[in-house]
Formats: structure tokens, sequence, C-alpha cells
DNA sequence: CTAGAATGCTTTAGGCTTAATCTATTCAAG
DNA sequence: CTTGAATAGATTAAGCCTAAAGCATTCTAG
């Protein structure tokens, strides 16, 4: 999964900050910045966590969120609810889904009363190896984002949803129609 | 605006949006949320761009990137060096140079002393078609993030900051690279 | 000079992801 | 009931990405 430009443009520029049409240059390339530092961090600890579940069990991030979305719901999940919950579109989940089912560790079920449609589940099997696997995801997220303050944790969170909901607002008004 | 946009807007297929961590379990821990409110926000942009990419320009986010950074050196990269700025493998920066390559956005050039390597460089015409993408590209940026006051911006950019060293501190850590 | 190690890059095999299209089923209107 | 639209899911083609292996070149001891 690559990303803009992952390096932090650290370059000086030492804006002269003179006038205002140079400032507003400044502040868009500050949006940039900004940017690219949030491409950097999820990727950086995207990354760690692919290397963690590859090395360690064998398995993969997608297949992962996809268990991990599956345990919440014990009576299982459409496809479709998994695609949308997952973020992704439905002929991705069938792959894995495809995948996890051969490797015994989610079930395919008959949704009484719409033959088109089906619930995935997790087995026993895939409970029992998505306990191990989450318990040292949980351990190594507590652990790179340990260091910051419980305010600092907070203020993050908060500013995060503010990119959220306005990235949500303009992303709906344009792909809306 | 272009071909693709013809489809059925209410297309089943199309890309899902979700919340992720909304819905997380109230007693789920901070750290866990946090983390999957970054992968959100991160990919709700990414997702944007790569659409605004696709449509406007016919292109895609890797190969944007990759121009991005040769458009900061005039005088070319080594494949090496391109891999190690946009933090992906090497065979990786083969397959999208190739398509660059053949698409006359970008040339290779013999590097003088080493029969083993040469340097990546934006053709005119790279030059041209990627300046007309960034400003696209910046002006989207900027307003998605026009949300935040310019103190919120900062904030935002130091508390990533955090996590970034600590992430890569623990990740050199284990991982030896 | 000459192995052998290291380096720069490519290739390969395989998984992830998407957009677009297809099939089967369900729904809704006449 | 019948027909046509909508929905659930699968499939396909294409691109991204990785790890590992491979090829050619360069470097470094001896």
């Amino acid at each position: 999964m690559l990303r803009v430009a992952a390096i932090d443009p650290s370059d000086g520029a030492r804006a002269p900050r003179a006038d205002r049409e140079t400032s507003a240059r400044a502040d868009d390339h500050r949006a940039l910045r900004l940017w690219l530092r949030l491409l950097t961090c999820t990727q950086l600890l995207e990354r760690h966590m692919r290397n963690l579940l590859r090395l360690r069990f064998g398995t993969t991030l997608p297949r992962f969120d996809l268990m991990s979305r599956l345990e919440r719901y014990p009576e299982g999940l459409k496809m479709k609810e998994l695609s949308h919950h997952l973020m992704v579109t439905g002929g991705n989940v069938t792959g894995i889904v495809d995948q996890l089912v051969r490797e015994r560790l989610v079930e395919r079920l008959p949704e009484p009363g719409d033959r088109r449609a089906f619930r995935v589940r997790l087995t026993r099997v895939g409970y029992d190896a998505f306990g191990k696997m989450a318990r040292a995801h949980e351990e190594w997220i507590v652990s790179v984002l340990s260091g910051l303050s419980r305010r600092e944790h907070a203020e993050l969170f908060r500013l995060l949803a503010k990119v959220k909901s306005h990235a949500l607002e303009i992303t709906e008004r344009k792909d809306g129609a």
C-alpha cells in the first residue's frame, strides 16, 4: 500500500512570511505536510502490524481485519455488511472470505429468507486463532502509542475526528450524486 | 466527469464508507480506538485522492507519488533512492517506472561510473503533466484540512510527529533496519 | 589478479484492491 | 402474474505491493 511521498518534506523553505500571498502559500504547504505526516504515521504502524501478523501468525492484515470484525458479531455478518464495515469492495471481501473458508476459520451459513445472501461467521477454530492474534495486536498498538500522554491521546483523537468529519462532508458532497 | 462517472450511482459495489471506530465496543482500549481512527482518516483522504487522480487525470496515487518525488530532484534519482524515499520495495519501483517510461513521462538515464545503476528523471512532458495534477492535489488537501484552525493544524502535526518517532524507535529496535 | 561479498536492479509468485460486469434472487408496479 | 428495477454476491482484468530469488556489476581482501 504505497502512500503519498512518505518522507516528510523537511526542506527548510524558510518562509519569508511577508505579505498575505506568501503566508497563504505557507498555509498550503502546511496542509500538505500535515497530510504527508498522517500518511507516514499510518504507513509505519501498518507496516509493522503486517510484519507482526506475517511473521508470528502467517496471516495478513486484511484477514485479521475481517476476522476482527466478525468477532464482534457472533451471529455473523452478510457479505454486504462486511464490505461496508471494512470499507472495501464486495469483490475483495469475496476473495478473503473464500480463503478463510478454505482454512476453516470462517463459515458461510445460508441466510433464511434470502437465497441470494448468507451470513459469514467465525468457526470455533477461527475464534481461537483470532484470540491469539488480537492479544499480540493490541499489545503492540498500546506500546507504540504509549509515547503519548493521556491528554495527548484524547487531543489526537479529537483532532482526527474533526479531520474525518470534514473529509466526509466534502467527500459526500462531491461523490453523493 | 469522465467515462467512468457514468455508472449507476446506487451501484452496490461502490466503495462503501463506514465507521470502523464508532462501532467499536465501548470497553475497547483507547489506543486501539486511536489507531482505528488514524486508519480511517487516512483511508478516507487517500480514497478521495485516488478517485481524483483516476477521474480527472487517468492516473494513480503511486504514479503521482513517484513523479512528485522526481519533481524535487531535477537531476533525477536512482531506483534505490526512489525506493527509499517512497518506502516501497525495489521491485515495485521497477514496475511503476516501467509504466511511466512507456508513457514518456519519465526517462532512464545511464549513471556515469556505475553500469548497474541509472537515474530516473521527469521528461518535459512529465513535468507538465505533474504540474496540473499537483495543483489539483494540493487544492483538495488544503480544502479537506481547512476544517482545522491554525492552532489545531500545528497541534495535530506535533502529535503525529510524536507518534511517528515513537513508532520508528520501536520498529528499528525490533527490525534492526 | 581473483575469488567472494555486496550492490543495483529486475523477475517471479502470490496476495490485496479496485472498477466493471455478470448471475441469481427479490421486490415493486401494473 | 409479469415485467423490469434493485440487490447480494461472484467474477474478471488490471494495477499495486511484497518477499525472495536471480543477474550483472562493483568492491574488497588476499
